[in-house]
DNA sequence: GTCTATACCTGGATAGAC
DNA sequence: GTCTATCCAGGTATAGAC
């Protein structure tokens, strides 16, 4: 995910030990440790604790956005949106469980006060495009867009996160085609 | 919700101070301060930091699995217990917002960690309790227990995630009924 | 049971050599 | 750009009076 320099290792580090422990719970020692670098290192790279968390939710949120403008390009039907949003997201809690808990699961809050709420981050942001564009077409009927983003998402999510809970008994790409035909059935506009 | 002594005010300052700042970042001092006791009652009655949180976390919890009991017993049919939930939910989100952010948006893992994941906890054993008896009775369609589940209650906290973060217009209880509606379609038994 | 004062330590951040 | 050594603030927990 990130390069061999002082500051991709910090990075990746930083990455692993904050999704296991949690922000506060994690020290520059314990990172510089894991990292094999040395704390001038990281103070040179970064200003503080913070910045390293800021940085490493911000690159990891503009990568999942790339992917989802993708979506967007490649798939023409609302349908298709959203079973390749289904597809990306069981892809990532596989391959990246502990990224996906670092940003679905970690309290920003805490440590990023000022950052706006994940719900309008950019790549939910492209979810809710989805979604209306959908509606408009007349392929989701017409009800509110939370009601809609709800329904459309919200049931992904919450695999998502059983999945990373550890209750599932097979991975979550198992479950998604599933999963995705009902939820259809909640939204499609019936003709 | 708790009483007047040292030990109820310690936990209604606390829950307010740790729902709007984070465990970590809330202070013995910070709750000592907004709760007007000292230091040493609140040594008193807790042996440190950790206890405060844990306690709060589980008396919460086990205020929210005697209304899921209620519901369990007083709603015989499938439809009407999850309705029911619904509502309690609702309810819950509007009446005590910081609560509801408590108990679904804490990372416990930073300061329980050996607290089981929420999934298993007691009131969401429950839902899965009510979604098996659907399953069972054939008002819900056969599907994987993990998915029906996702369907029955994904969008549901889906929706209170979107009101405690802000972004709704209305308060969660406009929207259960339109929800609830599409939900159910997702999962019912078509004869 | 409740109070004040304080001991002790963790951990973020800096200084300055190389 | 990277290192080691160190400073110092903030915060948990305890001691001991009342």
């Amino acid at each position: 995910m990130f390069d061999d320099s002082a500051r991709g290792k910090t990075l990746s580090s930083a990455l692993i030990l904050l999704t296991e422990k949690g922000f506060h719970s994690v020290s520059i020692h314990d990172i510089r440790k894991h990292a094999n670098v040395s704390t001038g290192a990281i103070y040179h790279h970064f200003s503080n604790k913070d910045e390293i968390a800021k940085t490493l939710f911000t690159e990891v949120l503009s990568h999942i956005t790339e992917k989802m403008d993708d979506i967007l390009l490649e798939q023409p039907t609302t349908f298709d949106r959203i079973q390749a949003v289904y597809q990306m997201a069981a892809q990532m809690v596989n391959e990246k469980p502990e990224l996906t808990r670092f940003i679905i699961k970690q309290a920003h809050r805490e440590f990023l006060p000022d950052e706006k709420p994940l719900c309008v981050s950019e790549p939910f942001l492209r979810m809710k495009t989805i979604v209306q564009h959908g509606i408009k077409k007349g392929d989701i009927a017409p009800m509110d867009i939370w009601v809609a983003l709800s329904l459309t998402f919200g049931s992904l999510l919450r695999l998502i996160e059983y999945q990373l809970d550890g209750v599932l008994e097979n991975t979550a790409d198992t479950y998604i085609d599933e999963l995705l035909q009902h939820a259809w059935k909640s939204i499609a506009q019936e003709d």
